[in-house]
Formats: C-alpha cells, structure tokens, sequence
DNA sequence: AGATATTTGTTCGTATGTATT
DNA sequence: TAATACATACGAACAAATATC
C-alpha cells in the first residue's frame, strides 16, 4: 500500500502540471491543503518535504508565504543525480567516453557566443596556471582552475542537456575520491599539455572556425584521458597494496 | 537560519558516507534519532523523507523494520533529472545533439557483449515493426517498439554514466510532449530508415565490427535528427497556427 | 492460522519562529 | 511597536503493517 504522504506528493505534482503552474507561483497552504486531502499536517509537510528536496518548491515563513513553485537550481539536480553513481566504482574511461564525444560539440556550439568579456574570463582562468606547479596543493589548485576553463563554456552552451551533463562530468571529476587521488600525484604531462590545447582553444575560439574547435578539443580530450588513464593505474596499485603493506610493517 | 530538518538530513547523509554503509545497511530507528539528535519525532520524520525522496533509503515497517540504505533506483534518478529540465524547452536539436554522439559509443560498448538471447531480444523487438503501420496508433506504438531497441543496448552497456545518459535521452523522447506530437504525425520515411539501420546495426554486431557498428549508428541518428527536425518544424507551426485557427472558427 | 510485539505511519493540539503590515 | 499570518517544531496518542512465535 502506498503512503498517503506519498499519493499526496502525487497530486501536488499533478496539480502543478495540470494548473500549468510556472516558478513563482503558490500552491495552497498548508490549512488549506490538511483541508483538500483530508490529511494532517504532519503527512502533508512530509508531502511538501518530498517536493522540496526534488527542488520543485521552496517555502517561505510569514504572512503572504507558503510553498511556491520553483526552477530547479543546477546544483541540487547535480546532486541529486551524483548520488545516483555514488555506488557505482566510476572509472576515468567511463568519465572521457562522454568527455572525448561531448566536449567537442561543446566548444563548438559556443562559437560566435562569446563576448569581449567571455574572452576575458577564459584567459583570467588560464593565468591560475600560466607558471608550473611548485608544490602539490598548488598543482592541486591548478587542476581544479583547468576544469573552470571547461566550465565557462558549460555557462555560454545554448543546449541545456549538452551544458548540464557536461557540467556533471566536470563535477565528477573535481569530487570523486578517485580523481583528488590522481591529482595529488605530479602530472607535469597534464599541466603542459592542458596549457597547449588551451591557448590554441582560444585562438580558434577567436577566429570562430568551428572545426578547428571541435578539433583541438577533441585532441585534447583523448590526450587528458591518456594521461589520467596512466595515474589511475598507479592510484589503484597503492590501492590495492596498501592493505598488505601496513599488515607487513 | 537552515531549517532543522535540513540540518537531520545532512547529519545522517554524512553518517552514511563516514560510516561507509551500503545498500542494506539500517539506520538508527526513529526513536533513537529523536533522542540522538534531540528532535521532534516530526522533524526527524521530514529528514528521512528527503533521504527517501532521493532514493537513498527506503523504509520498512514491522520488527526490524526501520530505514535502510539503498542504491537509487535508475527510474527515480531519471525522473528527479526530467524535473531540471521541466521548465526548459527542449529541443529535438538538443537532444539529438548528444544522441549523435553517444549512441555510436554505446552501440560499441556492447560489441562482443550480446549473449544469443540478447540477439533474440534485438530480434523480437524489431518484429513489431516489421509491417508498415496501418493507423496513427499502431504508428504511435512501433516508435516507442524502435526505441526500445535502444535499450537493450543500454543494459548491456558497461559504462554506467553512458548507460544512464542514453536511457535518460530515450525517456525525453518517450515523454516529452513535443515528440508525442511528432510521433503523431505519419512519417513513414522514419519507418523504412529505422528498420534499414537496425537490421543492418543487428548484422554488424553479430560480426563483432566495431568500426562499422559505430558508422551504422551515427548515420541512423543523424538520418533520424533529419526526419524529427523537419516533423519538429510542423508541429511548432501548428502550434503558432492554432490559436488564430480557432478564434478564426 | 492466530496472537503478539515491534516499528513505521498518521493524527491532533499546542507552542515557537519569522516576516509582513 | 504591536498585531497578524504563515511555516516550523514539539509531544503524546492512535492506526497500520509485518515479522515471530
């Protein structure tokens, strides 16, 4: 038998598609609602929590308040889908198949998008790690700053699929546990090559040559997973021997 | 000030990472979070709904019963990803800019992979449009038959991330109502190419040739984008249409 | 098969916090 | 400042589901 809080979530959401109800707009309150339903207040805030985590509504206290409708934020559904793979062993190679096929056609649908300011942004990121790494939590740094450069592009895509599941991979490799051990490991390879591609990007991201786009990221792409397929190799043989080290002494 | 039940929710998600519990795993009772946490039994109540709500446990009633962690079902993290993109239009464009290019990686993942019961699956599948369709609703069912080939794929796939990304672009098409629309339109050049491509699709994986798998894919989705777009075009100009028409009378 | 114990699910009444007027 | 309207939280009781004997 299914809950009631549950039948209740159901036909907020129902309501909410039937009504056509857009972000801002108020769904009854909660008196009203142990009223409609015939449920106590308990079972319709559970009801109401259930939307909220989804981050179909947000609640305000005070007169005029209540449940109102909301636009997703980017975030909570990255989340939300994170915890999705979080029982998963998520590999580098399950990461750059999508990387290599999709990141190309996403520098390429931002050619002739980009503004004086844009531009900026980009080489402000690449700044961060103009000069080689001198010490590991700064190479970490770098790392990380490398990934935003991708991250402007997520923001200036105009297909919302294409910029959120880029935006995801992105976020998979700056929180995996796998991924903060391979960027503790020096890369000297990554940071010189990352810098290459990079720069060229730019350059043909200003020329406005969608090919060459497509193809320097695509380059870059399968140059990046190479490098970190190496490291992953060496993150999972201490995995794997750590566990006898310590027990030999 | 964050809520309380926020504050819950976030404890046991850390409790469940710290404590590396698995799928299967209980959690502390009700009344032992009341007392832990110092919280009404109401409160604790709405942090276990939003750990439900994103799939992360289930709860059981009963002796021994209690909440459970789990592993999120596919289904749940593919309806939590539909309401981001809810409030979006979608465009045919937009989806099969990722299909493009991840159904070929797909169809590749999988080569060398297929059981004999997986071929008599693809088979069967493909039987239902075997025959022209004769009305609008047997028309309607052979396409979503055509997609589910599709998915067999994507349960044989290896690459979790890809798997899900190729299941989700599979439910928009399924679910989104612009594409009901074009699947209501005939389009009987969409039947013919979908049958070629997948009979020649199924022959080159009974040959284990991944270099042709891929080619084959990528032609049939881009031949597909094609014949979606241009059925995209019509339903948009009905859609502008309409409302004139019918004050018009 | 039936009684019982255990645990979640639901209800109600009340009190507190917060934002608007 | 005070009054108002709303969500948020507390606590006790009851209902429903389910495993065990």
């Amino acid at each position: 038998m299914t809950k009631r809080s549950d039948q209740v979530t159901d036909a907020l959401k129902q309501l909410i598609t039937e009504h056509k109800l857009k972000p801002g707009d108020r769904l009854p309150q909660e008196k009203e609602l142990t009223e409609q339903f015939a449920a106590a207040k308990g079972t319709i805030r559970e009801a109401l929590k259930a939307l909220e985590t989804q981050g179909l509504i947000i609640t305000r206290t005070g007169p005029g308040g209540g449940a109102f409708v909301a636009d997703v934020p980017p975030d909570r559904a990255m989340s939300l889908l994170a915890n999705y793979f979080y029982f998963k062993d998520i590999t580098i190679h399950d990461i750059y198949q999508l990387r290599v096929n999709l990141e190309p056609e996403l520098a390429a649908s931002v050619v002739g998008r980009l503004s004086e300011d844009d531009f900026r942004r980009l080489q402000t990121t690449m700044t961060i790690y103009d000069a080689p790494p001198t010490n590991q939590s700064e190479e970490h740094a770098q790392r990380l700053a490398e990934l935003s450069f991708h991250e402007v592009l997520v923001d200036l895509c105009p297909n919302p699929i294409l910029s959120f599941t880029c935006h995801f991979l992105l976020g998979l490799l700056k929180n995996l546990r796998l991924c903060h051990d391979i960027y503790d490991l020096p890369n000297p390879a990554l940071w010189e090559t990352g810098r290459h591609y990079q720069m060229q990007l730019l350059g043909a991201l200003k020329r406005e040559s969608e090919p060459e786009v497509r193809r320097i990221m695509r380059e870059h792409m399968v140059r990046a997973e190479a490098l970190m397929q190496a490291q992953e190799t060496i993150v999972l043989d201490q995995f794997l021997a750590s566990p006898r080290a310590r027990k030999g002494g």
